[in-house]
RNA sequence: GCCAGUGUAGCUCAGUUGGCCAGAGCAGCUGAUUUGUAAUCAGCUGGUCGGGGGUUCGAAUCCCUCCACUGGCUCCA
């Protein structure tokens, strides 16, 4: 017998070798249908694995993170089954389970898997699921295995064996189909209802692109059909929000074939924003003592190879225009000319720190399969600075642009992100890290100090940082799920040197200054590609295009109309008038949908009264105010920048 | 850049196995309507079906190629 404990401390004997899953029978049938997979001290167990020895054990069920996953990678196996039933010979690579859903990597030979065959194979799946094979674990030694994938012809599952040694080799069958897999899986294939294959690409063999290129079948599946629905129809919502739907609809920004790929052009209601937010940081910046400056976009390859850059990333920068000789780079980044700025002037500690900054307009010839509406493009406007200071004086100054991180955010109301310490990874040292291995180690370690005891939460990422230093970047998710980062904050402890930078310290030594690079909003098209989909298109007053919009009721109150439009224009508010002889509905309808914050009816009862009826956008009728009372009401929301709840 | 898919009016989309002058709704224009909180009615304009090449008596439809976009992969100073 052996000594069960469960969750809530209970302790009960069961013979050895019982599972989970016949445990949880014991307990109620109603319990076993539910179970997935079981947490077997804080390991996570197939629940049909026997169990031999004392144990803590949890069962896992569907709201389990650990269970889904278990739910998923299972579904991967069961996919690979129906794709080796379709396509036999095929070769598997590994298939993982997602956040949301599973993947597996296919060598195809030479089918092409299409969207038909997508449905196909679900047909086939939900076939092989209804059979509710279970999966089976078995121990294997590594020349039993090795000689099986040999046999198979299966270069792929040789490849992971190499990684393994002895005793920790596991196969697991279902129905048709043997992998070799870590497991665990769930009991059986008919826990797998709603099944839906979302899409297929390629994906290179371990991830690097100088290796064969696989065929990845995404699929996603739930325990019913209608949690599969219920998935299907919020990433349809998602959908709507999409910035660059969002951004088509709302006139915000366009592309164009004669222009090219990944370069924005702002059409004026995405330029209001792009001032507004210009605005923000001019005021912010001026408070927190920036200096402003200005750069040209250009600059001789000459600077770049001092920098660095160029070595590193000529790949993604334009190609350079020669002229009488001279090679020119469109700028990538705004360092280098901060840095001559700096450079122009003799500095002493008095001096510093000094802040520099710019809303700098940068190119970088991003691969076109990178491109991705505001997201990812190839000019950019960048919300940049470079603080140039003395070592005793980083803490504080890189604590002070957290701070400022902190504030915008509150602005806007961005509350789901992520800080994350990207640090180097000493393999590369000297490759794609400058090689400086102790002053990494500094750095990063002062860089964790200040996150630490400004006690913001954050995660260390290695191999995430630039070439010059450590950084925090700030993760944010896209509506459709990807991930992006939106703002970051750089250490640099190399440029300086290679520049030449130097400051008289209190000694009369030269000194070279740190560096410390900063986007707290981003880059013009990413921040407000971010804000599209936060906001789903309804901006705070602040930031909306259009304010206020003025509806006539009839064109009898358009000479009124007017009257109010100029008075709110005075106050330096964003309104229209719509003069179509339209019905109010359809007026109202279309403010509506472009998303207006305010709009105001005006009809014969205003008119007469000298009032105005306010309607907010989503909210309806908001009731009657005297123009005055509304401007101060809105001129008081615009100036405090608030979001509306 | 790589793999797969898509590309029809300003926008959203129809267009059977290749076959008469390529369709709809919205938007736009013109006219009528003068309207009270999410779509008034009628008429009209608008497309070398992404570009180029080919197969065919005949191509939006089949093939090749280039371009762009979408979903991934790789990349992201």
């Amino acid at each position: 017998m052996i000594n069960i404990t469960f969750p809530d401390g209970a302790v009960r004997q069961y013979e050895q070798g019982s599972s989970a899953l016949d445990i949880a029978r014991q307990i109620s049938e109603g319990l076993a249908r539910k179970v997935l997979a079981a947490d077997v001290n804080n390991d996570v167990w197939d629940a049909t694995r026997p169990i031999n020895t004392d144990a803590k054990i949890k069962f896992l069920m569907w709201d389990d993170d650990n269970a889904k996953s278990t739910f998923w990678h299972s579904s991967a196996h069961l996919m690979a089954e129906a794709v080796e039933g379709m396509f036999p010979g095929v070769k598997f690579w590994v298939g993982p389970p997602l956040e949301k859903g599973f993947y597996y990597d296919i060598d195809m030979g030479d089918n092409v898997i299409g969207e038909e065959d997508l449905r196909k194979l679900e047909v086939k799946m939900a076939e092989l699921a209804k059979q509710n094979n279970s999966y089976i674990r078995k121990e294997i030694s590594k020349p039993d295995a090795v000689k099986y994938f040999e046999e198979k012809g299966d270069e792929y599952k040789l490849d992971l064996l190499g990684n393994l040694n002895d005793g920790e080799i596991t196969f697991y069958t279902q129905g048709n189909f043997t992998d070799l897999c870590r497991g665990p899986h769930i009991p059986s294939t008919g826990f797998i209802k709603g099944i839906k294959l979302t899409n297929v690409s390629g994906a290179y063999w371990k991830g690097d692109e100088k290796n064969k290129m696989l065929t990845r079948i995404y699929g996603v599946t739930f325990p019913t059909q209608k949690e599969l629905d219920e998935h299907l129809f919020l990433l349809e919502e998602a959908k709507k929000r999409d910035h660059r739907k969002l951004g088509k609809e709302l006139g915000i920004y366009t592309m164009d074939d004669d222009i090219g790929q990944g370069l924005i052009l702002w059409m004026p209601k995405g330029t209001v924003i792009i001032e507004e937010l210009e605005k923000l940081a001019k005021e912010t910046e001026l408070a927190a003592g920036y200096k402003r400056v200005v750069t040209p976009h250009i600059a001789k390859e000459k600077i770049y190879l001092t920098s660095g850059h160029l070595p590193y990333y000529e790949d993604s920068m334009y190609p350079p225009m020669e002229i009488e000789g001279t090679k020119y780079y469109l700028k990538p980044m705004n360092c280098p000319h901060h840095h001559k700025i700096f450079a122009a002037e003799q500095h002493s500690y008095k001096d510093l720190p000094l802040r520099l900054a710019e809303y700098g307009t940068c190119y970088r010839y991003e691969q076109s399969g990178e491109l991705f509406g505001l997201m990812r493009v190839r000019c950019l406007h960048m919300n940049d600075a470079h603080i140039y200071c003395a070592k005793e004086q980083f803490a504080q100054e890189f604590r002070a642009v957290n701070d400022m991180y902190i504030k915008y955010f509150k602005i806007f109301g961005i509350e789901k992100y992520v800080m994350r310490l990207s640090l180097h990874d000493p393999k590369k040292l000297g490759q794609k890290y400058v090689n400086e291995p102790e002053l990494w180690l500094e750095t990063e370690a002062m860089v964790r100090q200040v996150m630490t005891e400004a006690n913001i939460p954050f995660i260390e990422v290695q191999d995430e940082s630039a070439f010059y230093g450590p950084k925090i970047d700030v993760q944010i998710y896209s509506t459709i799920g990807k991930e992006f980062t939106l703002a970051t904050n750089q250490v640099d402890f190399a440029q300086g040197r290679s520049f030449k930078l130097e400051f008289t310290n209190q000694n009369n030594e030269a000194e070279t200054p740190l560096i410390i690079h900063r986007a707290p909003l981003g880059t013009h098209e990413r921040f407000i590609g971010f804000l599209l989909e936060h906001y789903a298109g309804k901006f705070p007053l602040w930031l909306a295009p259009v304010q206020v919009k003025i509806l006539p009721i009839s064109d009898k109150f358009l000479e009124y109309a007017k009257n109010v439009l100029n008075k709110l224009k005075i106050a330096d508010i964003r309104v229209e008038i719509d003069e179509r002889t339209e019905k109010i509905g359809k007026k109202i309808r279309d403010t509506e949908l472009m998303k207006v914050p305010y709009m105001l009816v005006i009809g014969e009862r205003e008119m007469n009264e000298e009032k105005i009826s306010i309607r907010r956008q989503g909210k309806g009728d908001a009731g009657t105010k005297s123009v005055d009372e509304f401007v101060a009401m809105i001129t008081e929301e615009i100036k405090s920048r608030r979001i509306a709840e």
